[in-house]
DNA sequence: CTACTCCGTTACAATCGGTTACAATTTTTT
DNA sequence: AAAAAATTGTAACCGATTGTAACGGAGTAG
């Protein structure tokens, strides 16, 4: 009765093409305090974007006319909207994961609405809620308001109080090295990541940005410990980012 | 500080000639998350009114001096401001309501606190068309009486129970942004949003307004949350707006 | 009339980020 | 091993963009 009256916990936009499948997540969803808005085509996505304060989008992997994952590529290139794709069960799950289409979780169908309850709060807890602290290692923490949503800060705490003002693209670019922290980025992936350009040769765009990033969030730039350069490679986040939950395999 | 965080958020004025009401509606209605003033009698309702943007009125039918039917009345002929009465229980409440004196519920004295909560909730969802709270994510700033069913208010209301005043431009670019949250907004887009002008090439109308409107409302203006530069795109205003219409399914 | 308030314009400072140049470092070649 | 080539770090510079102080005109209230 009430509980509409404030949505404490969320709008979320379910999209898939089976009516019972809607049904069931608008009424599960909403007894769990959700607000739902439902599409069964992807036609409609961007009108309901464009109009509604959505918070996280549950999105059928696969749809009549546009696919699913097309969509999610597309939105996941103009927007940081969280994404939770259902998948149908098998060796399929698996493909897409390797296919990073990037949505934030991946739910096999047929799924236990309580697994998808969990993943949604999951989901949102890591994007929007809590803070992604990223430890530094050397005993600072870089606080993140929510950086997915990049909207938010774009102010760094280091463990001592201290903040540190980012700019936008020095914000983009520790954002994507913070999401595939561990891993080697090229200077094209980069540039692709943070603003979906692609190469031109002797393009020291990065460099430079990476120069000036190091010089905000290390400690002693000369020597780097959260950045680190591979030679012929790219460049490495080393610091560890702390997360809620991975999705299970 | 209380936990009404997500509390919808108004602004109330108890008029009743009973000081011991007034302090008990005082303390209840302020612990459910309202804004609460009170009077003793008719007489400075236009001076409130006109200075504070009230959301809904609670109105005692005996009063002395002007009589709380005839308040009814008046006000209701010239603005669509909610209103409660309060009636003596008996079969004077019959009378009252086939009088129809405009108001929009009525709650019988002695009364159930929770009661009366429920009913102000409810004229108040009834009412209150697209308005609704703009929360400021940090808990802060909030926003607004109804400035969609008023559009001669423009007073925001923060957490803290300041007031700021806007104008009504700025207060037209609000609407703008809010209207389109998580959007980013050119310059022009916005000029013609706000006022249906076309682009002038190096206008800076826009900026100086957003400037100005920041001033306003962001706890620090020189690190914005709510209003965002998206360098060489525009602005984006970054709080959740709720609403309430849904849109079809 | 005077006093305000609102808001557009201008001007200037600050910021951002791309480019270039060059030094430092590492790898490859001779 | 020395020289050359490749790679990286970054200072320095610059044009573009943005923030905002300051001024002043228009409208309004008293």
């Amino acid at each position: 009765m009430e509980a509409s009256a404030n949505s404490p916990t969320g709008h979320l936009l379910v999209v898939d093409d089976d009516r019972e499948i809607r049904a069931l997540l608008k009424r599960f969803l909403t007894r769990q305090g959700f607000r739902v808005t439902t599409a069964a085509d992807g036609t409609e996505i961007e009108q309901i974007l464009a109009n509604w304060s959505i918070d996280l989008l549950i999105l059928d992997l696969m749809l009549p006319g546009k696919d699913g994952m097309a969509i999610c590529r597309e939105l996941r290139a103009k927007s940081t909207l969280p994404i939770v794709m259902l998948t149908v069960m098998g060796e399929e799950t698996d493909r897409i994961k390797g296919f990073e289409g990037g949505a934030d979780d991946y739910v096999a169908k047929p799924f236990n609405p309580h697994e998808l309850l969990a993943r949604i709060r999951a989901v949102l807890r890591r994007t929007q809620l809590s803070p992604q602290p990223v430890s530094a290692g050397d005993g600072r923490v870089l606080i993140f308001g929510n950086w997915r949503l990049n909207l938010s800060l774009r102010r760094l705490q280091s463990k001592n109080g201290t903040l540190v003002d980012l700019s936008t693209s020095e914000f983009d670019l520790l954002a994507a090295f913070a999401e595939r922290s561990q891993q080697v980025l090229s200077r094209d992936q980069l540039l692709d990541l943070t603003r979906g350009q692609v190469e031109m040769p002797f393009d020291r765009k990065i460099d430079m940005q990476v120069s000036r990033l190091r010089h905000k969030i290390e400690e002693d730039p000369k020597h780097p410990h959260l950045i680190k350069t591979v030679r012929g490679g790219g460049y490495v986040f080393t610091a560890k980012v702390e997360r809620d939950e991975k999705p299970a395999a």
